[in-house]
RNA sequence: GCGGGAGUCGCCCAGCUUGGUCAACGGCGUAAGACUGAGGCUCUUAUCCCUUAGGGGUUCGUGGGUUCAAAUCCCAUCUCCCGCACCA
């Protein structure tokens, strides 16, 4: 414990800064002077925002952070400019991850107890209790509470609640009941990857090796076999059921005769225990070995036609029914299959059969136009295939496959489906399929999947299942009304949250297992996490004045959870319901019910929401859905801020790779001030920001910097307050000038959620200002005077604030401050201290020492004597002509402009001598961005010889010759010294130079 | 398949929204110098090519186009990455 302390201590002499005791002094501080509980106050503009509450099943790290922290800044932010900021926190216990974990724990499942062991050190009797569920979540809620306010999160604690807490359950039945009575639940059948030992519905994260469970759907495509029997074969192209010429059976297979519904169907053993999982009444009756079937007749339905039975060793027992549907125009695998099954007079002799199949063609495209008889016969040509086993035949299947998936054309003859493209005729013939009972339809993995318990998956079909309809048009169409009014951030992401309502449909909104509300209507369901998470941001206006009954203490002021119901709801909610009724039903004063009704008329609507950018397809989403369809518009939310996620060292973080860097751990070895920059400062805000120990340690050691600078300037905070106008240099102008630029580009950076263009502006942009005002100040023998410097400062720290409030504090009491910056007015600029010219003069400046340096670089000259000639007054003249011209967007052509100024009285001698000038001329201005041409159209009159004058001290610092004679003359001085007729060079801001 | 994003000077990365101050920020690396007993610390300078006057040439995945002017806008093309549901 000492080490890390030791960790977070800097020391140079005579200064120190310890990030730790910084953190501890100013948490406890807010704390105590609760400078973060936010109350209604009516005559103030109020600000409510939010960040997805987390889940407490494992302790925050740095990945976790950034979302939190990029909403605490932005609570800051809106803090300083006046708002009553609310910046409230909840837990989400509702789901199955707390819940298997208890189980996991229960069958003492040693990874899991290694990770709490070793990554989170937590004690083993701790651990012990996590048998039951809420333990997990209570002990980690707590421990993420610590951190977030070790982070230094400006958060209400106040109205903090868990998802399990009895009001807010209350709380959920209203919304789904409202979600009901407006017909958006619909109960039906889905198929989920399951386990069948667990009987849970298994997704990435309960599998071995984390894959994901993709669940297909097949045709089962019946052929009659000796009248009473039915052998499906199990296909993703239906349509090319016009083209079977035989099956193929595994021969060294048993399969069986089972009664399947109403059928009696020949299928594997495998296969009838898939059906059974998608609730088909299934009982075996026979086993029949696959060569038995072999050389015996199906009869195809659609073509009315016998098609034999072939061998093929290839069919896998486990996939599909175990029998396959052979289509040789059209399927290279089945063509070679054939090919070689022909060679092969072993087999052939064997089963007694022949083989004279006619592939028959059903699709055409462009690649293998009409008369060509067997597309899979040409690409398995094409591809010099050897036999059925050649490792380019997958190659040639998936190519021909996708070209006429895209492009193929049913032809004409075909059924049904002639002349219909493949994709439509796939659909068509499906239904037709289902609809004529000569097929159904079968769902599968497509991989193969087990389960964390070692079971290999199957796919179930949920029957009863509840779901919300996003797909209802209505709803999707209110959807739409709400993002195209509200503000998203970064805009670039908004494309995406109209696709997502597009395609979403119903979602499951309940399971049978996990913590969570139980669905009011039907109690064996528990509502899902992500359905009882979407509107709760109201919740936090009420939570404080809510009473759940395991709370000892029983206060007048508050209601009891076990009293609310709907009603209670409508009314504070919707402006519902009679209030002396609702107060007296739910057993309060009509006083309470008032205030709660007002401080949710006051907080609501949500204006910002915080989210991680994987959240949009779903959190987020439903969000916007369930405001669109259960609040009046007026209490729509007004914004969304989506931010990438966090790698480490250019790394996805994972448990696997051992990256992952608890955020405690982080905050003891560097401090919270330092973290929250580099969570933010490494990349804009949709992108991934990389987060490394070594930009943490960068970052600290800038923080430092300025701490150490302002400890050994304190004297300027001190010295009485004088007014700015004694003794003005030009540089002093200037950086006053720039300070009201940084104000104004931050504030508009962070307006935007340009956070990091914000951090470097105020770390690394000002420290340029400061930089060339020091070297001017220096090259004249003076020091900056005391209340430029406390200015720069000042106002350098208050920006920083939101980002680092701990530091920024503690520099603010330096400073000589009584109050919070956390609570101070954010910097605002002062007209009257921007000087256009400025700009120009340090430009100018800035110019003439680097040019000079590159002349002496070049011709390798020391000088002992340098002139500089500033332009004529008819060079002026022209270029102001010149800049009205271009920037009125007269035109920029130089034969057009010349043709129009030979004409003029004004600077025709000059333009007609000097049509290389002109040209250079124009090009200076071209070169300039819009914005300096326009300050330059604004200033009237610009004598360069005054700041070149002022930069001559500088000059002969950088060029390191005490000796140095510097003279400046203008072109039109007839007594200038001009040995090398240099001056006639000399254009309007870039000044003409002769070295001796 | 559907959707989203990225390709920049040895490496990492900024700039692209709003074309011009862009041979292109910053960091790493490399080279030289300062400091030091010695440094792996720190600081300064340099780092596409050519150039004895502030200049020129060729660069921002590739190929076109628009423009006085393109890393930035438009079109085409190649390569790479990410997300897709019952899971928080």
């Amino acid at each position: 414990m000492k080490k890390m302390v030791e960790n977070s201590v800097e020391k140079t002499p005579n200064v120190e800064l310890n990030w730790a005791r910084i953190g501890e002094k100013w948490r406890k501080r807010w704390a105590e002077d609760k400078i973060f509980e936010t109350e209604p106050e009516s005559h103030k503009k109020k600000y409510f925002l939010t960040v997805a509450y987390p889940y407490p099943n494992s302790p925050q790290h740095v990945g976790h952070g950034r979302t939190y922290t990029l909403a605490d800044v932005h609570a800051r932010y809106k803090r300083m400019n006046n708002y009553n900021v609310l910046f409230p926190m909840g837990f989400h216990y509702t789901g199955t991850p707390i819940v298997s974990m208890s189980q996991r724990i229960k069958s003492n499942d040693l990874e899991l107890i290694e990770t709490f062991q070793q990554i989170y050190k937590i004690p083993s009797e701790k651990i012990s209790s996590f048998k039951e569920p809420k333990r997990i979540a209570s002990f980690f809620h707590e421990e993420i509470k610590q951190v977030m306010n070790e982070m230094g999160y400006s958060i209400d604690w106040r109205r903090e609640f868990t998802t399990i807490d009895n009001g807010y359950s209350k709380f959920i039945s209203w919304q789904f009941r409202n979600l009901k009575k407006k017909g958006l639940i619909v109960q039906g059948s889905h198929p989920v990857g399951w386990c069948p030992q667990d009987q849970n519905p298994v997704s990435q994260h309960d599998t071995v090796g984390d894959i994901e469970p993709e669940v297909i759907e097949y045709v089962l495509v019946k052929f009659k076999f000796e009248e009473q029997y039915v052998i499906p074969t199990a296909t993703l192209r239906p349509e090319t059921i016009f083209g079977v010429t035989n099956l193929w059976i595994n021969p060294d297979i048993k399969y069986v005769i089972a009664q399947v519904n109403k059928e009696k169907w020949i299928i594997t053993k495998e296969a009838a225990r898939k059906l059974e999982f998608l609730n088909a009444s299934v009982s075996i009756i026979s086993e029949i070995d696959g060569s038995d079937l072999i050389g015996k007749s199906v009869f195809n339905e659609t073509r009315r036609q016998l098609v034999p039975m072939f061998p093929a060793s290839f069919v896998d027992p486990n996939n599909g029914t175990g029998i396959v549907m052979s289509v040789p125009a059209h399927s290279p695998y089945d063509y070679q299959a054939l090919v070689d099954l022909k060679k092969d007079d072993n087999t052939l002799r064997k089963f007694a059969i022949t083989v004279n199949i006619v592939p028959i063609k059903i699709i055409q495209t462009d690649a293998f136009p009409s008369n060509d008889s067997s597309p899979a016969e040409s690409i398995v040509t094409r591809y010099s295939i050897r036999d059925q086993n050649d490792p380019k035949l997958e190659e040639a299947t998936s190519k021909l496959y996708s070209e006429e998936f895209h492009n193929g054309v049913l032809l004409p003859n075909i059924d049904h489906i002639g002349n219909l493209s493949v994709i439509k005729a796939r659909q068509t013939i499906r239904e037709k399929i289902i609809n004529k009972e000569i097929g159904t339809t079968m769902y599968e993995l497509k991989n193969v999947v087990k389960c964390r318990c070692g079971t290999p998956c199957v796919v179930k079909l949920l029957t009863n299942q509840w779901f919300i309809n996003y797909g209802d048009d209505n709803w999707k169409k209110l959807a739409y009304e709400l993002i195209e009014n509200m503000e998203i951030l970064p805009e670039e992401i908004r494309q995406e949250f109209t696709n997502v309502i597009d395609w979403l449909k119903e979602r499951a909104c309940a399971r049978k297992s996990g913590l969570g509300t139980k669905l009011p209507w039907d109690s064996e369901w528990i509502i899902e996490s992500l359905a009882d998470s979407v509107i709760y941001m109201a919740y936090y206006l009420l939570s404080r004045h809510i009473s759940n009954n395991l709370d000892l203490q029983k206060n007048d002021d508050m209601v009891l959870a076990d009293n609310l119901n709907d009603n209670f709801f409508d009314y504070v909610l919707l402006g519902k319901n009679d209030r002396d009724l609702v107060a007296k039903d739910s057993k309060i004063s009509i006083q309470l019910l008032e205030k709660i009704r007002n401080e949710f008329l006051y907080f609501y609507p949500v204006d910002s929401r915080h989210s991680g950018r994987d959240l949009v397809p779903n959190h987020l989403a439903f969000f916007i859905f369930n405001h669109a369809a259960i609040f009046p518009r007026d209490k729509w939310p007004k914004q969304i801020v989506v931010n990438g996620s966090v790698l480490m060292e250019g790394k996805k973080m994972s448990k696997s790779l051992g990256n992952i860097i608890p955020l405690r751990k982080a905050i003891d070895e560097y401090g919270a001030d330092s973290i929250r920059l580099t969570m933010l400062a490494s990349a804009e805000i949709l992108q991934d920001s990389d987060f490394s120990i070594d930009l943490v340690k960068g970052i600290r050691s800038k923080l430092y910097e300025i701490y150490r600078t302002i400890n050994t300037n304190l004297n300027i905070f001190t010295t009485s307050r004088d007014s700015f106008d004694y003794d003005v240099d030009l540089e002093d102008v200037w950086i006053s000038s720039r300070l009201q630029h940084v104000i104004l580009e931050t504030t508009s950076a962070i307006e935007k959620f340009r956070i990091r263009e914000a951090l470097h502006n105020i770390l690394y942009l000002m420290d340029n200002d400061l930089q060339w005002y020091e070297k001017r100040k220096l090259a004249k023998n003076k020091s900056i005077p005391n209340n430029y410097l406390r200015e720069f400062f000042e106002t350098r720290i208050k920006l920083l604030s939101p980002f680092a409030p701990y530091f920024c504090e503690e520099i603010w009491e330096i400073m000589g401050n009584h109050s919070y910056i956390s609570l101070a007015q954010w910097p605002e600029i002062n007209q009257s201290r921007i000087s256009l010219i400025s700009e120009d003069n340090e430009r100018l400046i800035q110019g003439m020492i680097f040019d000079i340096q590159k002349i002496t670089k070049v011709t390798k000259i020391v000088p002992k004597r340098i002139l500089i000639y500033t332009a004529s007054r008819i060079k002026i003249k022209l270029y102001k002509k010149l800049l009205d011209r271009i920037q009125s967007q007269a035109t920029s052509n130089f034969g057009e402009i010349m043709k129009e100024f030979v004409n003029d009285n004004e600077v025709k001698d000059l333009v007609k001598r000097n049509p290389d000038l002109v040209r250079k001329m124009i090009d200076d201005i071209l070169s300039e961005s819009v914005e300096v041409r326009e300050r330059r159209m604004k200033i009237d009159s610009f004598d360069e010889a005054i700041p070149l004058q002022d930069g001559i001290s500088l000059l002969v610092n950088e060029i390191e010759n005490d000796h140095l004679e510097v003279n400046i003359y203008s072109e039109d001085n007839d007594d200038k010294y001009d040995p090398k007729q240099k001056s006639k060079f000399a254009r309007p801001y870039k000044p003409a130079i002769y070295i001796e």
